[in-house]
DNA sequence: CCAGAACGGAACAGTGGTGTTCCATTGCGG
DNA sequence: CCGCAATGGAACACCACTGTTCCGTTCTGG
């Protein structure tokens, strides 16, 4: 069982991949699409993921578990809460097509809800000074996600470097969430 | 003719608010629900509009004309780039649905492209010491969309007023662009 | 009041995506 | 080498949307 499991679970990764890539950048493309990016047969698809639906149910758990570990990564609770909100971004940046994937379906498990240790790295930035008290939370999370976006926007459709973007939306980001004097 | 004209004009503007409102929501809305949102039967729609393209086509030029109001009320050319910025984004913030139509189908022509008046504004903004001299005109372009963006979904997603809204957006905004110490 | 414009509804064929079934082929472990 | 798992392709019915035609109804100006 554990032997075909290695095949298995290698295929569905890949049409994994490649719906976060395909749909990333068309949220109504087809299945068809979706598998022929996958290098896999439609029939197959289906095998792995009966309905549509199915399909962005496994994307959406794929999606939200990279951005959980991004979060772990990110150490939200160390530290100036502005700086953790930085080191936030730039976890976030490099998850590239699966930020857009959640940004354009409109999760809101994640930007609407407000996760708890980002509402509590926010609530210390503003005790700490390192973010302006006047910025709710969840307003802090709808900026970021924007930002995100933005920069992964200036990436595609402009040929900027990822240096160059990853720079740009950090120094936004933390240029707009610093207390005004 | 004229006397047909004023009918005809009125249902013709009533599609196509009707058109910005819906596609903003679900850009993939049939246009039976276009038709329905505008109290119009199927076959008025596409009296007007022969084909979905036609629609779109029209659509964007309605935008595209409200984006020019607004960037002529702007006065992009009067005062220090800075604070001219944050005149513009006041007044893209009251279109509305048609931002997020604009934001979600991608315009290039208005976003990519960057106009050219915007560009003198944000060069003027560069010199007068108003704006960081780090960040290109472009991704100021891309920084002030994705802003108003989040406005505008932090307005209908979470309740907020618009007056609350508008004034995270600008203060964020006039704080991204700002030279940093 | 009357003629023409504007409109709405029904019906139709065409199209593309979807979900399913069946069968042939390939690959890998025992 | 054999058998099972995994896959790919073809064919099929189904469905929603689209674009079109036709006809009856309503509105409006002369």
């Amino acid at each position: 069982m554990s032997v075909p499991s290695g095949s298995r679970a290698r295929t569905r990764q890949a049409i994994l991949d490649a719906a976060i890539e395909v749909l990333a950048r068309n949220p109504a493309a087809s299945l068809g699409d979706v598998a022929e990016a996958a290098d896999v047969g439609r029939t197959t698809l289906h095998r792995y993921f009966p309905e549509r639906g199915d399909l962005i149910a496994a994307l959406r758990a794929e999606a939200t578990a990279r951005l959980d570990r991004a979060g772990d990564r990110a150490r939200l609770g160390e530290g100036p809460g502005g700086t953790a909100l930085v080191r936030l971004c730039q976890e976030y940046f490099d998850l590239g097509d699966v930020l857009s994937l959640l940004f354009r379906e409109q999760v809101e498990d994640e930007a609407g809800s407000c996760d708890e240790d980002f509402d509590a790295m926010v609530r210390r930035g503003h005790a700490d000074g390192s973010i302006d008290p006047e910025l709710p939370p969840v307003w802090v999370q709808n900026l970021v996600w924007s930002q995100l976006y933005a920069g992964w926007s200036y990436q595609s459709e402009h040929g900027a470097s990822r240096h160059d973007a990853l720079r740009l939306v950090l120094r936004c980001v933390s240029g707009a969430v610093r207390p005004q004097p």
